[in-house]
RNA sequence: GCGCCCGUAGCUCAGCUGGAUAGAGUGUUGGCCUCCGAAGCCAAAGGUCGUGAGUUCGAAUCUCGCCGGGCGCGCCA
């Protein structure tokens, strides 16, 4: 409706110019935009503004004199000049009411734009396997399933990817914390615990599986463990140096093959504890790709960048001149001690993505990792790829508070607010509402009080309820011994405020799929749902759908029907459930 | 100090590639169930869009300064 609007009005523009009266080599980038208000039509055309002042005459004039070479188009109905020069658009019932079959048409793919033939891959949560999910990572969770197949919809093939950080300090000092729980539950003194170690009780219960499954295989007198140890935090010394000796005891005591049966219990359950964790959130994942698998990468990487000339060794280490692609300064890739940083292993990560033949790539990241981004963009540039190549969105942290007092969270002391508990207290569908409707640069207040006591307040009822309200009627009408039929139905009967503002609402869906996916931004189909609830539950009190005149009966419930159809697919993008009862 | 994000109604947030009288939810106040689900509807009240300049026909939206809040500035991950 849009388009043919905007090149109805392009023709008079045209025939503006053959007659001298705009320039003939303008080509104004004017719009056609939903009116806000009914009062000023169906759309509103920007036209005669933008060419104003080319045309050196007032809008109100031009607007006049476009409007007299508007070619015949019979969907309008009316127009009117109004306010600085807008054209305001009044469109026939009969056109608006075309929606209906096109949703009847294309069901569950409705809002589906073609193909665009393009492969994108989208990476998110990517969060270290050295703990549970907590609420911070369900943003990035809900954010990221809701995009991708926001993405989908717009005509993307999509692959969404978790990369698994499962090398690293932080996964030995996991080993070392599973352990040391397990040396306790072997019977061993555990008056001492490392301060840097992880402490959550899910330490506790992968050590006790470890203890139940193979005994004392792996015990060690707790003497010989602490034996020449540098001191802890608590006692006046380093707990940096100090965990790290502790990873290091542990290896030497426990020999390669049973400190990697350790290490590996632990990065299992935790893996599987996240995957199993994300698919209850109704988050799934296309491919789960592991740090360590990345090692004959890293070299491969390295040495491309090496022969491009964007690596040199200075001070025994060796370094990537990202200042060469805008970063502030140069970053080590291999350490003085010969280990490759964690840069490096990005750095092969994203290679590795760009060898895989990606049309886009978008990461969603925490926004403490906003330093980060130039970079590994200048990574990807030294490597070849345009800088539009790779978009990192940055999601802000929901700050968590219950009630007035906020939650302290922290991985390493335990003491955090689980994404399962979340979900278990107040559901899935509204915890994934509630992420999905902030804007993901937006900081977020997120009250658990207020999101497990008065969960009934959360807008996502109120669109389920929509939804539900139309199954009801449809269960009413099947009560009374009626059926819908669409050949029944007279559309021309739609004619009502309400009627005429859902047919339009409804126009608008292809279009807010679209603008959402091209800003990466699925709240804008959260809004739009929320607005179309409104519509239906202001229809539902002001007009009784099951009355007895079978044509106007018909076309009410065509519209319902409609209506329920674009619910189940904007929801279905979202993550959340369109249940027929409540 | 430098960089990024944010500042809109009492509270939580939309609106930001410039457009008409700045919106929604919640909270407050008052109405609506003999009628298809009241988890709903209708109405009222509530705003110097942090602040000061600039750009122009027009600025919540763009530019700069300032104020306030968050985050980041490692041979950590």
């Amino acid at each position: 409706m849009k388009t043919q609007l905007h090149q109805t009005f392009n023709h008079a523009l045209s025939a503006l110019q053959d007659q001298g009266i705009v320039p003939a080599d303008l080509s104004p980038n004017f719009k056609i935009e939903h009116s806000r208000d009914k009062k000023f039509g169906d759309f509103a055309c920007n036209l005669a503004m933008t060419i104003a002042k080319p045309a050196k005459r007032n809008p109100r004039e031009l607007a006049q004199l476009i409007i007299d070479n508007l070619p015949a188009d019979n969907s309008i109905d009316k127009l009117e000049i109004a306010g600085p020069g807008f054209i305001n658009i009044f469109v026939k019932a009969e056109s608006q009411s075309q929606i209906i079959d096109d949703i009847f048409a294309k069901g569950k793919d409705f809002g589906q734009q073609p193909d665009n033939g393009k492969k994108l891959q989208l990476e998110f949560v990517s969060a270290n396997p050295t703990g549970p999910l907590h609420v911070g990572h369900g943003r990035g969770a809900a954010y990221g399933a809701a995009l991708a197949s926001l993405l989908k919809a717009a005509g993307w093939q999509v692959t969404r990817e978790y990369y698994v950080n499962d090398a690293g300090r932080q996964m030995d000092i996991l080993a070392a914390s599973v352990w040391l729980r397990y040396l306790s539950l072997c019977g061993e003194p555990d008056d001492t615990f490392p301060s840097n170690g992880y402490k959550g009780d899910y330490v506790w219960d992968i050590a006790a599986t470890l203890h139940r499954t193979e005994g004392d295989k792996y015990r060690h007198p707790i003497a010989d463990v602490y034996s020449d140890m540098p001191a802890d935090e608590p006692e006046g010394g380093d707990k940096e140096l100090h965990i790290d000796a502790l990873v290091n005891k542990a290896k030497t005591l426990l020999g390669e093959v049973d400190y990697k049966a350790v290490f590996d219990t632990g990065l299992d359950t935790i893996r599987d504890n996240i995957r199993d964790d994300l698919k209850a959130f109704g988050v799934e994942f296309d491919n789960w790709f592991s740090e360590r698998s990345l090692a004959p990468q890293i070299e491969h990487s390295l040495k491309a960048l090496a022969e491009g000339g964007h690596s040199y060794e200075k001070d025994g280490a060796i370094w990537f001149r990202s200042s060469d692609y805008g970063d502030e300064k140069d970053r080590v890739l291999v350490r003085d001690n010969g280990q490759g940083t964690y840069f490096a292993s990005d750095i092969a990560y994203h290679h590795n993505k760009l060898e895989r033949g990606y049309d886009k790539l978008i990461n969603i990241w925490g926004a403490d990792h906003h330093g980060y981004v130039p970079r590994v963009n200048a990574a990807l540039q030294a490597l070849g790829a345009d800088n539009e190549k790779l978009s990192v969105l940055l999601v802000q942290f929901a700050i968590l508070y219950r009630g007035t007092e906020k939650v302290q969270m922290s991985t390493r002391s335990g003491q955090f607010v689980t994404l399962k508990e979340l979900r278990e207290e107040v559901g899935s569908d509204a915890a994934r509402f509630f992420y999905v409707m902030r804007k993901s640069e937006q900081h977020m207040d997120f009250d658990l009080e207020l999101a497990k006591s008065q969960s009934n307040d959360n807008p996502v009822y109120y669109i389920q309820y929509a939804h539900a309200r139309i199954a009801s009627v449809m269960r009413q009408l099947e009560e009374k011994g009626l059926e819908w039929q669409r050949d029944a139905a007279d559309l021309s009967l739609l004619n009502s405020e309400h009627e005429q503002s859902l047919l339009n609402h409804l126009g608008r869906y292809n279009e807010t799929i679209q603008k959402a996916a091209a800003q990466y931004e699925p709240h804008q189909i959260a809004y739009y749902l929320k607005d179309l609830a409104t519509g239906l539950h202001s229809y539902y009190n002001a007009h009784a759908w099951l009355v007895d005149e079978v044509e106007l009966r018909n076309a009410r419930l065509s519209l319902i029907l409609a209506c329920q159809q674009v619910f189940q697919n904007g929801l279905s993008l979202l993550g959340v459930s369109a249940p027929e009862k409540m």
